[in-house]
DNA sequence: CTTCGCCTAAAGATATGACTTATTCAAGAC
DNA sequence: GTCTTGAATAAGTCATATCTTTAGGCGAAG
């Protein structure tokens, strides 16, 4: 998932820094400087900084060095800036950010997989809404995430759309996120999971104005919640 | 906008070459070869594949090489692969994507932006609204692109919502895509035209419902042009 | 004949020193 | 006061050496 050797040390040290907002926009790193605060040659920095460069957080320029750029540069749709931006200081911003674009998002792809979700893809779902209701009885909030993630991935793929299948991983950190840092109830709300369950079963229907009705509500009320719960 | 210097280039030539299928996923290159193929040094490669990995286009391992990825895994909000993707092979495909995309956020950014524009964004929309009508009249393509896209861009910032904002690129880019591949009628159709600027007094008046329903018309009918024209 | 584990060579990963180039900033000319 | 010029600076590039990982082969054991 991530990106691995000694680059990989100097991003997971220096992304959450920037995107928690430890180092503002503004601040000046050199390279050397880099370097010897780390341990590593400038290979190693170069390409750090490349990747941070490509994600937008920071420039790197000729005799002035690394600059951190503004948040509003940033590529927050890069993967990895959402989990930054979610372990750190601005996760409740983030939050509201990504619950916005699930209730964009979500209903239209439930909506779409209604009409083109494989059989097998319609049977996961199903499997998986019972699993929702069984967990969620228990109160075993672990298993609950893992499925409750799976439910939506599932969703966001059978869409058919790639690039709503692709925000799988993100409604995944931001469901994890939620669910780590509490702001979820100790056991999950019945109706919510009844939802989920309607979800599941429009979409095996082939029913889309139901599948993206019930999904709607799920994903307003995720949002309302955050707007409760969030500090 | 792009990356400069040398990794820059190496990254315009493999990135497109990836994007559009011309190296599948499965190929397989050595850093050597690519040394050698553009002339830089051993720096330069890596950087450039430090880059398209942090994109998911390729892996690099020791005793294997650098592997082209399947598409799946490619990060398709990166801008730069939006990019690259719209200039090759699959345009068509990205386009389809990008449309349902549309369709999902930007109805909900009208809605939002009707609530929550600052006045100085509701006169820029009026006054690009204008714009637009006397563009399409004059059947000035260039300007009524130049100006669609600050629309489209300024209702997605206006929203308040940092990833929609983001997306106001991403909007131009098709935008432009479609301008330039001629998927668009010589004269911008004024039905079109008349919602756009539906959209813009719905904004200004603070009528959210309404605002969402006429972009929403926009983006729809934008999708379906594109099912008809698009081979 | 199969399976396991060791060995080796291949290829990337990292380190380092030398050199190049762009850019800022300030001193000096007009 | 403005323009020019040049020196200082920090990143960019290159070439080379060395380290590290690991796929795949080979042989011994079962």
């Amino acid at each position: 998932m991530d990106i691995q050797g000694l680059p990989g040390r100097l991003l997971a040290d220096l992304g959450p820094a920037i995107a928690s907002g430890e180092l503002p926009a503004g601040t000046v790193l050199r390279s050397e400087e880099l370097e010897v605060r780390y341990g590593v040659s400038r290979t190693v920095v170069r390409e750090a900084v490349r990747i941070l460069e490509s994600m937008r957080l920071v420039t790197s320029k000729r005799r002035v060095g690394i600059t951190v750029q503004p948040k509003s540069d940033w590529d927050v749709f890069d993967p990895m800036v959402i989990r930054w931006r979610l372990a750190g200081a601005d996760r409740s911003a983030q939050l509201r950010s990504l619950g916005s674009l699930r209730v964009a998002v979500e209903p239209a792809a439930a909506a779409l997989a209604a009409r083109q979700a494989t059989d097998d893809q319609r049977r996961e779902l199903g499997a998986l809404a019972v699993e929702l209701t069984v967990t969620a009885r228990a109160a075993d909030l672990t298993s609950f995430l893992q499925h409750d993630i799976a439910f939506h991935a599932t969703i966001l793929r059978a869409s058919g759309n790639e690039m709503f299948a692709h925000l799988g991983d993100t409604v995944g950190a931001v469901l994890t996120g939620r669910t780590e840092h509490h702001l979820m109830p100790h056991q999950p709300r019945p109706y919510a999971v009844r939802l989920h369950r309607e979800v599941a079963d429009a979409i095996c229907a082939g029913d889309a104005e139901q599948a993206e009705q019930a999904m709607r509500t799920i994903v307003v009320g995720a949002l309302e919640e955050l707007n409760v719960t969030v500090d």
